[in-house]
DNA sequence: CGCCTCGGTGGGAAAAAGTGGGAGGAAATG
DNA sequence: CATTTCCTCCCACTTTTTCCCACCGAGGCG
């Protein structure tokens, strides 16, 4: 696992909105926590299903440490690391707790103003709104998933 | 299982009423038991059938250990993983043992003044009045049900 | 029958967080 | 080298959240 202790791990959904120039300001409750973690700092970088990943940069290094591990060859695993590590942008929690999301990153997940930002554990998922509903709603609907539920699924009990 | 020692869990149904700023009266037989479990801490999170579902805190945190353990890659982990992680909410009962559902969670099981709160084992469920009535009675009818009944079932005892 | 207590409910004021704008400085360009 | 543009840091305002206090109604007891 990650370098988080389990009792400090991110959940929770938030709404969140980007300023005209992209800023992006984190919950109040998290920050407390993110500046024990890391002293502020954080790694932005891109997921494959069109969301933007948010970790503490020591969280993040050990991740990459593992990515850039995976066999060069396999283009599987190069495209992941083309991907993630290649979009992987570092960024600082300003005096107000906000952090600057580049152009380039609000672009790939087609953020503008309203977004959703999703705790995941260790790290953060920034949506764009709609996109977040759309999936929401069908990972809702989705019966038809169970069908052929994975093992580690079959025994899990809430 | 969970933290929660068998003697004292959570069981029966009862109406609650949500005010108008969202606040849930926990009825209070359960407060005292849910400060000694967690000083008044819980986590609220949704479940697929439109409902919310809410633990003592220490109980919920080893249950998103264990989901954060699935195996990231896997599409159906993720789902679970977006939808409980992603919702769950850290709330601690006031000095009147209200605890505030944000506006999120409240629509997400459809919550506007009237509700019904299912004690059920190391947690509750919460769910919009006439929607639990409608699926009550739809059990009851429960046609379908016993058809294909899974193993675990078929040599169950009450 | 009235009083008193406890659980439930609503609202308001202080504090904190969210939001936007602007000034100063660095880098890039003509 | 001067000028312009872009970025970053800081300040001020508005909105939201949180905490606290007061009321109401029902049920139990004297």
């Amino acid at each position: 696992m990650g370098c988080l202790p389990m009792n400090s791990m991110f959940r929770g959904a938030n709404k969140v909105t980007l300023d005209t120039k992209g800023r992006l300001a984190m919950p109040s409750r998290y920050r407390e926590r993110i500046r024990e973690l890391s002293q502020g700092r954080l790694v932005v970088t891109v997921d494959r299903d069109q969301c933007l990943l948010i970790y503490p940069t020591p969280d993040w290094e050990e991740i990459e440490r593992k990515l850039m591990q995976l066999p060069s060859l396999q283009p599987q695993a190069r495209r992941l690391q083309r991907l993630m590590v290649g979009h992987a942008t570092d960024v600082e929690l300003d005096a107000h707790g906000r952090v600057l999301l580049s152009p380039k990153l609000r672009e790939f997940a087609g953020l503008s103003r309203a977004g959703v930002l999703i705790g995941q554990g260790n790290r953060f998922e920034l949506w764009e709104e709609e996109r977040w509903k759309a999936r929401e709603e069908e990972w809702l609907q989705g019966e038809e998933a169970e069908a052929g539920l994975p093992e580690e699924l079959e025994t899990f009990s809430l």
